[in-house]
DNA sequence: TACAATAAGGTCAGATAAGGTCAGAGGTGA
DNA sequence: TCACCTCTGACCTTATCTGACCTTATTGTA
């Protein structure tokens, strides 16, 4: 039971619940729990990714670092994980319509927010090459909706 | 953490948010930093590039300088405005970083979205060809900024 | 004026200090 | 036993910083 993994995970939980972005040193953190800093890496890899609403990025050479930053997501859920049941990987005009109107009712987008993503959606896409038109339509869907839906 | 090459950045950005144009001695920097003069080329060169946003013109010999000019930006425009004149049709995932950077800095908007930006552009564009994700950064970007805009 | 001394800044290789990756060893529970 | 987590170590990439050596401009002086 409660394995290095787990002892990590815990330590770096407990200070993101303070504060939205932290900022550490891997070896330092390695050496505070006697393991190799590669240790940390399995740790952020399997416990702190996107889908769980994290960002890491970091920094090599000296003075280097790693930042991890939790984002806020308006349900409970984690709205990546949302949006990968919701939207799918090809979206028409229509199609993206439709799935904007169905997040509505389902409360997980305010109105005013549909009709803005709708309205960038035309006026950014209205344009493009039939192809790959549908999955870019998406994917940029996808992105716009997951910006809109941090919060502050 | 905060290295020398970032406290000679943080110092020499100070300056030049109040002026547009900076000139200094190479040798009296590095006095006041404790360091090699050869350190203050190097923040130069990693920091201050013309891509950056900068211009550097030095001068050798008895009374030589560095002199940094910041290339101006439109100031004061409301951010679709901006988007429109100076977002290019297309961005590389370094340019479109770049951007934001810019933008944090400008408070334009906060460091936590556009660290959010960044890795959606990152999760959702990289993927694909340059031709398209080139473009879809741009519209990206644009459509982002115009949703900042209309949040007040 | 010619030239040496002096006073800058420039360049670059190499040392040092981080973090990243990945194969494979070691556990563990079903 | 088998599948799936954990965990480590060897090796890789990138960022920072310095010191030795080079180039250029100014100043003083014969």
């Amino acid at each position: 039971m409660s394995n290095l993994a787990e002892l990590i995970e815990q330590y770096l939980r407990r200070m993101l619940m303070q504060q939205k972005i932290i900022e550490l040193q891997r070896r330092e953190l390695a050496r505070m729990f006697r393991c190799a800093p590669s240790q940390i890496n399995y740790v952020l890899e399997t416990r702190f990714t996107f889908e769980k609403g994290y960002i890491i990025e970091s920094k090599r050479g000296g003075g280097g670092y790693i930042r991890i930053t939790r984002i806020q997501w308006p349900t409970e859920e984690s709205l990546p994980e949302l949006m990968e049941q919701f939207v799918p990987d090809e979206l028409s005009e229509d199609d993206a319509l439709m799935i904007l109107q169905e997040l509505v009712e389902r409360k997980m987008i305010n109105l005013q927010d549909a009709q803005l993503a709708g309205k960038l959606m035309d006026r950014e896409f209205s344009d493009l090459p039939d192809e790959y038109a549908d999955s870019l339509r998406a994917r940029f869907l996808k992105a716009l909706l997951l910006m809109m839906g941090s919060k502050e």
